[in-house]
DNA sequence: AATAATTTTAATCATTTGATTAAAATATTT
DNA sequence: AAATATTTTAATCAAATGATTAAAATTATT
């Protein structure tokens, strides 16, 4: 019984490593087999098929991505510049511990649009209902900034902290860091991309 | 002659499209061939293989997106507002041109990390070379903030204008953003990027 | 311990898919 | 116009791949 579970929770997760990094279309159920280092049988026998496994993995990925979010945008502490600091300090904690979560599940979305408009469903405009944009919003206000669309702004937030994840191996490249100093520039980002916000809001 | 030009070079432009949207191991040559309103052997007989053809397709990306770099980093007008204006609005345009261009590379360079070792080659720290880089250090320098690395400055105007067409569909599902709204969101960008861009340099 | 249920495996199937081939159609050259 | 070269097509092949099955191995139950 322990083992049995033991098995399927194997699986999945050959599952998820071989589809975050290779795609849906370019994922082997033999790859996956052999990553969990069981008979390519065992695959279709706890989960029916390549494609209801993916979805599994799929919704749990979708699923990490909405709570990150959503530890962002209403975490309900007041605006100030320590908020900013900590925001960004757990949603870099986030990205970090799943760095290629992002670009798989974008991919995916390129790769079949319309497969997502129900599995994200609307969740009536999430962002804009959010504690975070009415906070930005209260603060470009106060500052003479009130034409400025929040959602700019917390935009900037994911972009700034992704972005560098989900094109790593190019920015590598063309920067010439190695893995070393690109960890060191994620963590110096830690500092910056608060100071750099705290700008753009005119914060402190 | 002239119509095999055009024949060839339908299925190439056919092959651009699908290859971006499915990625390499999701396109089928019958995708593309359909694309192209052409037999599936004309491919082939063109191409030799799915792979020879992708590889071009690839490459051409792969040049886009290097020149787009270069035009960004190596314009040598002096740094101040205008320039930034600029090279931000040019960044952009080039990106609105081709959207699926950078999550269709980033992806594939996920799939297969090795290939574009040599493909890319190591530009002797790219970057770091370039004219803005030296003009970005400079200003930082001069306004007390040296210890900023100026791959960051970078990085941002390259975050903030690329991530939100890699992740399209799922900021239009967060924000509630429909197509017209999102390309005005976008437009808005034009002006707020380069004006927070300004901020981060203290420039002005 | 015997029986039953569950898990795992090896072998095989059927479909998809990239590629080839030989013939037909079309264009070019002589 | 005939001959030759080029382009296009329909049919087919072979390998890859997702899935199934029946038997074997293991574990749980009586």
């Amino acid at each position: 019984m322990e083992k049995d579970i033991t098995t399927e929770e194997k699986i999945k997760e050959a599952a998820r490593k071989v589809f975050q990094q290779k795609g849906y279309a370019g994922a082997r159920t033999r790859d996956i087999a052999e990553e969990a280092g069981i008979n390519l049988a065992l695959l279709n026998y706890y989960y029916r098929s390549k494609e209801k496994l993916f979805e599994l993995v799929l919704d749990e990925s979708i699923l990490e991505i909405s709570k990150s979010l959503r530890i962002l945008l209403n975490d309900d502490s007041p605006l100030f510049g320590g908020k900013i600091d900590m925001i960004v300090d757990k949603y870099i904690d986030v990205v970090s511990t799943n760095p290629s979560l992002p670009l798989f599940v974008l991919g995916e979305i390129q790769a079949n649009p319309q497969k997502f408009q129900k599995k994200l469903g609307i969740p009536e405009a999430f962002i804009s209902n959010s504690h975070l944009y009415k906070q930005i919003h209260e603060q470009l206000k106060s500052v003479g900034m009130q034409e400025i669309n929040p959602m700019h702004i917390i935009i900037n937030i994911i972009s700034m902290t992704i972005f560098p994840f989900v094109g790593k191996p190019l920015i590598k490249n063309v920067s010439g860091m190695d893995e070393p100093e690109f960890n060191r520039f994620i963590e110096e980002r830690r500092k910056f991309i608060p100071m750099w916000l705290k700008m753009m809001l005119k914060l402190n």
